[in-house]
DNA sequence: AATGAATGAGGTTTCATTCAT
DNA sequence: AATGAATGAAACCTCATTCAT
């Protein structure tokens, strides 16, 4: 349905050497590791260390620790729409069907908790980068609402920016980490602040 | 009402000097509005000149850049407790009392905004130091949601922490500060939330 | 006649505490050494050990390499006027007033001929920084040459950027530093080629 | 006259293949380019990226950064040469002739007067490997110098060590790259400096 | 032989904290 | 008690050189 390697080769100049993309993505994924144990504190030393690579490979991949951060959100988003789209293809109740997704969109918030911590703290550079994914996020997401309105399973105002508001302080929450936080209810009650308000 | 002096001397191990408290207070002020503004990496340096201040007094009031973060935290949560403590006094439908009361928090938490990276990559001592303003908090807001509960005005099995999840995905959501987010949308969609389940 | 504290505390915002001026000329000192010795890829750690001062006490008096660099060069310029503004005082034939301060001037070079390597990598940022100081000797140097040239002791045509040009050439030839390298040989040619053009 | 190739296989180990000896000369151009732009923080990658050619290859070919500097000095050195022993072959008033050849040594010397940042900040190991040239270029410029006295035409202890400090210090002047700087000045004072004496 | 990806020591700079004044 | 200069570990990043393809 959606690939990493189509994910990280936006840009896809040229086809990566195979020992490069083999990196490329073990460096992706050793950032998406440490960054959510340590947070925005996360040292590029340690990502490269992680991903059993020199520094410089690291950098010659990501010249910034910043373009890393990016790369990161940018597949986050990817990994997002997929599991929106797929949830297009499905057949089913339109409400269940959103709400499935949502589910399953918590549960991956949920297995890298700690990155929420650093998206909270990056600039609005890394949301400019990332607008093209943002929007084809949205599409795919206002496609679900769309169906949802039609069976009358949402309230008539919803819109894609309110499930992002909605999930994102979902993710938030998680991070908070709190003993005994069950983001399981706090999903319950978004879901309830989107179904059509009782009359 | 309550004022920020009998709020941070809460361990009233001495009372200080007037001049001593007097820059205490310009410290905390200046933490918060330099917090708000660079984020999780403000810097102790700046803060200090914010105050019009030495370090080296900084220091002396504050021994840690952690200390100083666990003292801002606990008087945001005593101001939260303030508004929620008035709005048990007033009189009122609980219902509406209790949305009003939120609306207010939102508007204070929207006013340092920033501050909520700062929050969202705290480690759990600072959670674990301000722990008795928290118990203090959700006793009040619990009052709150009690009398709400008996007017039928929120879903009857409403918890205090369900209005600290909430509000804290709120105020992460503030942060994000995408152009064009409006958060007393995402707090429409909250109060929708804890309004009784739609039969 | 001409003080290094004069010199370096051009900006003079605030007299700087007694400890930390020291610290600034011992660093100043250190780094001409450690610079004349390592040339330009000198490094910040090594100077400030030379100094005997942390790399943080070194960063706060010069905010960047180049920065230091800069105040060095400034020193150089200023001691360079001083033993020119001494000849202008000196009682004597115009001619050899002119040769002696050449002589001393070359003296002063050979003394940390390393340095000339540095001079001759550095970006025009730096010549721009420490314009009033070049402008300064050129002034000092002009009112030298004037008086030779009225006593007929030098070409009626020298300039002091003339003067600026070949003493900029023995500095660089001195740096080369072939064994058997003879710099007063190479002032001799220069005093030469200032000596009114024989008819 | 004399060619490049000839002057760079010097060592003449083994005769290089055709396309081998292609890259080698495109290398020391680009060489010669790229440290007269980029001084001495000139890259190896900016380098080999430059002659269109892989940075394996270009360490084929010099397996040092300095390595690379040898040649390209041996190969001023040689290029010097043989302007001077063209004038050597010349007819004409000897000082004329000197002068000529010290003025196209200058030219070429402008041509890429950044190279002399490079040159004052070598060590003494490329002033050694590159000792045969010099010794050669001594010995021409013996002979023309030589010429140049039997007719009066320099002073009469002019040495070819003169030449190269006083020819020496004019590149390094160059790089100094002031505006408004006129090495054509600065070469008139140089031969002002080697005519005979004014009695 | 050529390529360019990988390496990692080492460089400059920052900043929480300490300490002399 | 206040000040701000000093400290130095540690962060990010560069670049000469090596080595797998």
């Amino acid at each position: 349905m959606f690939s990493l390697s189509a994910a990280t080769s936006t840009q896809a100049d040229r086809p990566l050497r195979a020992d490069a993309r083999r990196n490329r993505e073990r460096i992706l994924s050793s950032a998406l590791e440490v960054f959510a144990r340590d947070g925005a504190e996360a040292q590029m030393d340690d990502i490269a260390a992680h991903a059993s690579v020199g520094v410089g490979t690291l950098y010659r991949h990501f010249p910034t620790k910043e373009a890393l951060l990016i790369a990161l959100v940018r597949e986050k988003l990817t990994r997002l729409t997929g599991v929106m789209a797929q949830a297009v293809e499905e057949d089913g109740e339109p409400g269940e069907v959103l709400e499935r997704a949502l589910r399953e969109a918590a549960v991956a918030a949920a297995h890298d908790a700690g990155m929420q911590e650093v998206f909270s703290g990056v600039g609005p550079e890394v949301f400019a980068a990332v607008e093209p994914e943002q929007l084809k996020l949205n599409a795919v997401a206002g496609e679900l609402i769309a169906r949802a309105k039609r069976a009358k399973a949402v309230r008539d105002d919803l819109e894609p920016s309110d499930l992002a508001m909605l999930m994102c302080g979902l993710g938030a929450a998680m991070n908070q980490a709190r003993p005994g936080f069950d983001w399981n209810r706090h999903l319950d009650l978004i879901i309830a602040a989107i179904r059509p308000a009782s009359h």
